[in-house]
DNA sequence: CAAAATTAGTTAGTATGTTAATTATTGTAT
DNA sequence: ATACAATAATTAACATACTAACTAATTTTG
């Protein structure tokens, strides 16, 4: 029988969980002049290229609304600039400035420092079991 | 080898499915007059009963400043009232209101029902390695 | 005991998230 | 072709998080 207190739930140990690991890369961040969500935002748009900013709200999993103000402070950073679509005049294409591709050299393996770190003792298929069960948590919830 | 991709990272797939539980206690509470946020405290006071402030924003793994507003919007709602600790000046001692523990009565099983379609097709052997998993992981990272 | 350090709570300023309503543009359907 | 519907981005108002600086009260220490 599952237990039920809301301090048990898989969602209470997943949002600690993110928690940990947020932590851990807003330490590796701390100095550096870019935020924890603002450099997700960038790994997304330096692996994948210049996007419509809708196209990277769904890759972040927020709203388009959030995402104005956070492309905002990444223009505003100098991380980004916001091109008009020839193609399609509603649409703006988030594009990496060369600032924000020099510096994700320097940056780039931040998240495979935390993850060797975070999975010290633990092997691949306990991981990758623990991700499929994530997976299957969600589709339930859908 | 693990995979390094950050969007494959244990971390990405916390947050995904933190936000999926969040999700579906949202829905669970539309039309309420209470948030998710607000929700979590109430059930931490509940279940424990008046505590400090200070004692609320560990329970909720916030900062003591983040606290004073959730708690201000709480007491603003009627859900909960600050009590001076007369053992020690310094102390809020955040306390439910008959309110909150009346309506508690028709929220308190959500989480429940939340968690029976959370763990469709699962194990309670899996859920709780995921959990085991999860709390070393964050234990590694400290 | 008086000075120093610690602790609890607050305030100010900022970042990040939401929903609802608005604007501009594009696509569809008679 | 014009009217309607859908889409992308924005704005406004709000909730929730943070850090840093502050106040008041308590505890520790010399």
């Amino acid at each position: 029988m599952p237990n039920f207190s809301p301090f048990e739930s898989l969602g209470f140990h997943c949002n600690l969980t993110f928690k940990a690991f947020s932590a851990a890369l807003e330490k590796k961040l701390s100095g550096k002049e870019v935020s924890r969500v603002q450099f997700t935002a960038l790994a997304h748009l330096i692996a994948l290229g210049t996007m419509p900013q809708k196209e990277l709200a769904e890759l972040l999993t927020i709203t388009p609304a959030s995402t104005v103000r956070l492309v905002d402070r990444l223009v505003r950073d100098g991380w980004v600039e916001r091109i008009p679509d020839p193609d399609d005049r509603r649409v703006k294409l988030i594009s990496p400035t060369p600032k924000a591709v020099n510096t994700w050299e320097n940056m780039s393996d931040y998240v495979q420092q935390i993850t060797v770190k975070a999975y010290a003792g633990l092997s691949d298929a306990q991981i990758n079991m623990v991700k499929a069960v994530l997976q299957k948590v969600r589709e339930n919830l859908k």
